[in-house]
DNA sequence: TTGTATGCGTTATCAT
DNA sequence: ATGATAACGCATACAA
């Protein structure tokens, strides 16, 4: 059973030496017509297959990368995810994945990856490492993709157009006549919670408006109560009339508050989200949301990786911008 | 830079030989204290680790398991998946992911998982092989365990119960007062929607009543219409009063048109929808949901791919069944 | 143009 | 108890 033919059994069965079926196989040196065609014919005859272990340890190509990121589940990172293998696969290329939600799990996985000789790293860690010293992607040598963090300027990154983004919903919510916009995204202690921020920030000062805290929420870790602090902003003074909410956690949360009090969509409250394909039609009335290429940013961020890989000399650091789209549906509406 | 440090210069350092810095490292063999102290010292100093493409190359472990699926992007997919990385990772394996739509792709990712001499297949296809001999799966001989997939007892098999699931949902609306309910699950070319369908039908038989086919939308491929569909149904001379959906894309496809048709949740229409968190929440009222556990599915995927691994002669095939729990929401009412 | 021999970094099988 | 050495399967420098 654990026969497995190797290049002794195919020189052995064409009649040739170990040297010559590897050089014909892989196209290097010499080989004349005839022999050429001997070998071709005796791999063809046994099915043989080079042992890709055994490969890997002499010439030093894993033909394997890796993808190191928060959280499997959720459904932006799966979508990048998805499109990522699909186009390594398509490069020859196999993808390991690695789930890590802390720094400490981040060094092992660097480690190991290094000691499996990955040939590079997409790393969306769950940290940015503040310290650059304690940051394991600067520590490896391996060709790294930073995708949506900021990890300083030494890595190839695709980043996410955050900032943009939301000054773009913002700017659609302004001119619908609204002054006291909810902002609810993920952790500020990544880049796109603290870009979404500042995105936020800038449209409300370009308009001339006052920044007030009490109409964002930024949870830094999973799970916390956005239908609480939803609930806590309806009882203000002077409630929020739209809301921003990139992920449909967050934004599931936040709905459910609004209409249990009996509000409207968007009659009451106008409502922009997170344009995951579910998302998008699940809600009626539609959802108006913020929406990016995943297909483009995983092309980016495969393209960049393969040229690192392949580059003789290390190429200096690049940056991908990836745009979002405001995907107008019906679930804003003019302030009253 | 690649001054990489291997057994030898750790025995070198240690004044040993390497091959009794193997036997410490593996802990095979005998090993005075004094040997031992020293090897691990240098070990330490040096910061060495074994290479793990040599280990591999030598021993034939490559401590690397692999999971093929349809399609990441998948909500339920990627919640398996992503607990499925989590436990592999605990136990000191890697995952190797490989996405196929397609029988082709699957003989070529399983014939690429053989080459790189992987220690196991977690297989969820996109087809189902009724000619065994066709099977990727049944031809090679690497540990399979098969997921909420009808290929044969000759596999480790998890599987989940859509059977009950459905006659359940179905006992609900009936005892509701339903007499017309929608169906609306994905493709009859593969086990869960097969069985969606049986448990729909003996829960119609088990009632009495009649079934019709006009009410049934199964699409074999993404992205057919299912708003379509449901615009057909509520035409019909008897329309339905309640809908089982149980994909997030036809759900929301199929709610969409219920309530651009002016119907109410659930007042008009009563819906059951799948219990991913996202789902969960977004709807209002709140989503009456089937719902399974993906932690306790992929500790059961994990447990009997680490069994077959570590088993000296292959154990007989075992099934493991997964429940489906019905999770009453708001989004169901008794018929009028 | 082709064959031989060495090494990749381990582990494992021998002697000692 | 420890050290020398072969072997895992391949690629390649060198000899022929």
């Amino acid at each position: 059973m654990s026969d497995r033919i190797s290049v002794r059994d195919v020189a052995a069965a064409a009649g040739v030496s170990v040297g010559s079926v590897s050089r014909v196989l892989n196209a290097s040196g010499y080989a004349s017509a005839d022999l050429r065609q001997r070998v071709l014919d005796a791999v063809e005859r046994l099915g043989y297959e080079p042992d890709f272990t055994a490969r890997h340890l002499r010439t030093g190509h894993s033909r394997t990368i890796s993808y190191l990121l928060p959280n499997i589940a959720n459904p932006f990172l799966a979508a990048h995810l998805s499109e990522v293998e699909r186009l390594t696969q398509q490069a020859g290329y196999s993808l390991l994945v690695g789930s890590s939600e802390r720094p400490a799990r981040d060094r092992e996985l660097v480690a190991f990856f290094e000691n499996r000789r990955l040939e590079g790293i997409i790393a969306s860690p769950s940290y940015e490492y503040p310290d650059k010293a304690e940051c394991p992607f600067t520590r490896t040598s391996l060709p790294t993709v930073v995708v949506d963090r900021d990890l300083g300027d030494a890595f190839d990154s695709v980043l996410v157009d955050h900032f943009n983004g939301l000054r773009q919903a913002m700017e659609y919510l302004l001119a619908l006549g609204h002054r006291r916009v909810a902002l609810f995204v993920s952790g500020d202690n990544l880049r796109p919670g603290r870009e979404k921020l500042r995105g936020y920030r800038a449209a409300l000062a370009a308009a001339g408006l006052p920044y007030d805290p009490a109409l964002v929420y930024m949870p830094g870790s999973w799970l916390e109560s956005s239908r609480h602090r939803m609930a806590e902003m309806l009882q203000l003074d002077q409630p929020p009339t739209a809301l921003i909410a990139l992920g449909t956690q967050l934004l599931s949360g936040a709905v459910h508050v609004v209409r249990e009090q009996g509000l409207e969509i968007p009659r009451d409250m106008s409502v922009i989200g997170p344009g995951t394909m579910e998302t998008l039609e699940l809600m009626y009335p539609p959802l108006t949301a913020l929406r990016y290429n995943f297909q483009s940013s995983a092309r980016s961020t495969v393209q960049l990786m393969l040229e690192r890989i392949a580059a003789a000399t290390p190429p200096a650091p690049r940056r991908v911008m990836v745009a979002w789209d405001l995907v107008v549906g019906a679930s804003c509406a003019r302030a009253y």
